[in-house]
DNA sequence: GTGATACGTTGCCCAAGCCTACAAACCCTC
DNA sequence: GAGGGTTTGTAGGCTTGGGCAACGTATCAC
């Protein structure tokens, strides 16, 4: 238990405010009063703080508003910014995003085989390091790395990441070592769940549970009371291991009848005749719900009813407000997601099920460039007046208007 | 996203030490200052305004120590006190526990029936009224309600208690007009759970699931990431009614094969051949370590076995370091703990349970006077400056040496 | 006693948020 | 387009609360 002094106090309103624009997108120096409850004064001193700094950038007012002087617009630089990597079976997918939420740039660099540690650090080292020179009046945060396994929240070590093969890597480390930045990592479907808490489905909420379904498994992520639950040691959100039937079926950790081992993309894609390498997420919705065959949709049912008693599980657990679904766990909720509201209903305790809704992700693509930069820029918002020179050319003050639009998530 | 102000910033340094002195008992000036990294003078100030208020007590240091000057000790105050209810099937009852930690009254109300919410109501005010009387010396805080049941965490609306035939009752609005004193009220496991994180098991510790075993059912609660989960509307942590089996054994709620359609205190009792009504946990307990019935240990076998289930889901999901156990949950790993470990071992990631250990509660018979007790207590560790004044003639600045002792839980 | 050590106390300093007064920039109306 | 109303930024002084350093004090060891 700390106690708070001056330079805590300081500290703890500058990034307040860097997170509201940050989060929420830009605002004008009034609205910044209002949300915050600080002085208009102070406001002014804090915002010509974080502009010093060049964290953020006062843009000229909105022209279309009410009486009064206009109030400059706050948003969050995007020459600052954080890389995101995610590394996977096939590619090796690395972003650069501002802390405006503008992404940059999206580089994927496809694999022929499942890259060992030694691959996924070299080839990393190489895009940054190209990066890098390339964004040379940029300042870059730091290196945040969305892992598929998990991840031990202390220092990073990646501890069993099944499809890459990787056990006990100190992946971070590496990564850190190699190209002189900041490296954080954490489970991607954690992170998907931070991205979709603060630019997704569940803005403003407090109590979410995030399921995605991949085509090697079911993971997950949580927000409870506001904040990313990551448990003791970062392994928290791993749904796909619920037990769900008395089946023999087993999953990727070898335990029977869990969520993963009963409900599989697979399975959905061998009724549908189609190929696994070729089906995109979006492709496989609209074949499910076009389908008329009665064979996919017993499939689909029977996987809806498994899905349900794991949400069941954990709406009884948890009482959150939102569920979200994502890969393919949001393409059997279009197909039948009054189905799923009606298995998990009967399962649950009324009041608690009358607080919850079921809703498919929002956030595309870009899911997890945005959650691994936004870990990456945690340290940062914690704390905008730590150093974060790694150009040591950053032009302050800089009075160019930006030429990139807002948020684009 | 509040900002932060001086005020807010007194308020918060206050908070901490008076927290401290709580939570975690007695502690010299000078370990206050270690912990909170505050300056000496800085402490000094805080200490003589909770001082002057009341909340806490200087005593003479310790004599036994090292070199130097000795340092005053600080103690939470024990007249300073919260009231403590809880309704049950066959009794109400009513402590007084005092900031100190120290339970100065335990008074239990039989009844012939279970309670309805007006006699409930009644019952209470007329044993709260009598205790300001004998008590007018004390400052009584408010009044911490402990529910068996589910409480909108909102404005402690009752949902629903089925054992007590409860139904969307208004208990704190009740209680609050009939006695004039604030009313808080919580699930009693949620409450168990916060009073073994603070004085029990989990002391220290950040990631808790807990789970108690009653004559009625089995609840639980949650404390994720140092603060006590309780979801959306503060229904989080109901175990009861998590899936373990395919069974037609239905619970509480209606829905079958959960946890605690499998898992039953009466079918203990009626396997052991004991009485319901006159048995008590400790009883209950040795007896079914004793026991050497073949009927008995497969029906404990079985309910370990569907109790693993449970935990394991709970243990993939949240990663937590320590799950207690209480009731009659404790009982049956008294008997079995390690077909208990290897069950559960099973059904987890082996990251994952190699976090957790499962240990049997350690706060007894005032569990739920203590929890109570805190959930009344939070408003004045939240803002020492509120004003607490129930009793005009609270003396302050007693020299009287407090003739009670250390915390006793 | 004397020194060492640890701690409380006191007076001063400074940082940071607040307050007040004033100026600036917008709207609307006439 | 001039003037009133409104909202907001800005400048300067005020207040508050924590830090700091010097000093006083209580203990232990010898």
């Amino acid at each position: 238990m700390q106690g708070t002094n001056h330079d805590d106090l300081r500290r703890h309103n500058l990034s307040i405010i860097l997170r509201l624009v940050h989060r929420s997108g830009a605002a004008s120096r009034a609205q910044l009063t209002r949300l915050t409850g600080l002085n208009r004064s102070t406001i002014g001193a804090l915002v010509a703080e974080l502009v010093e700094r060049g964290l953020v950038e006062e843009r000229t007012p909105d022209p279309t508003r009410l009486a009064g002087r206009p109030s400059p617009i706050v948003a969050a630089s995007d020459r600052v910014v954080a890389i995101a990597v995610n590394p996977e079976i096939d590619a090796i997918t690395v972003g650069v995003v501002a802390l405006s939420g503008v992404v940059h740039r999206l580089i994927r660099y496809a694999m022929p085989s499942s890259p060992s540690i030694t691959e996924a650090v070299t080839i990393t080292t190489g895009i940054v390091t190209q990066l890098k020179r390339d964004l040379g009046e940029y300042s870059i945060i730091g290196i945040g790395v969305a892992v598929p396994g998990l991840v031990r929240a202390t220092d990073g070590l990646v501890r069993h990441a099944p499809h890459l093969g990787w056990v006990d890597e100190p992946l971070c480390d590496l990564l850190a070592a190699a190209t002189g930045l900041p490296v954080v990592a954490a489970n991607d479907a954690s992170l998907g769940v931070t991205a979709e808490h603060y630019f997704g489905a569940g803005q403003g909420l407090t109590d979410l549970v995030y399921l995605n379904g991949g085509s090697s498994g079911i993971g997950g992520g949580l927000v409870i009371g506001g904040v990313a639950a990551s448990g003791r040691a970062g392994y928290a959100g791993e749904f796909g291991h619920t037990r769900v039937s008395a089946g023999t079926n087993t999953d990727s950790a070898g335990i029977a009848g869990t969520l993963e081992a009963e409900v599989t993309r697979h399975a959905l894609l061998a009724a549908l005749g189609l190929h696994a390498g070729a089906t995109d997420a979006d492709t496989l919705e609209r074949a499910l719900v076009a389908s008329d065959s009665p064979v996919v949709r017993n499939l689909v049912n029977r996987q809806l009813d498994f899905l349900a008693i794991a949400l069941a599980g954990a709406v009884n657990m948890l009482n959150p407000q939102l569920i979200v679904l994502g890969g393919f766990l949001a393409a059997l909720h279009a197909v039948d997601s009054e189905r799923l509201n009606v298995a998990v209903a009967a399962l649950t305790l009324p009041a608690a099920f009358a607080e919850v809704s079921i809703t498919p992700a929002v956030l595309g693509s870009n899911l997890l460039m945005i959650g691994a930069a936004e870990l990456a820029f945690e340290a940062l918002l914690l704390d905008p007046q730590q150093d974060q020179g790694n150009t040591a050319g950053l032009p302050r003050l800089s009075s160019r208007a930006a030429e990139t639009a807002a948020p684009t998530f």
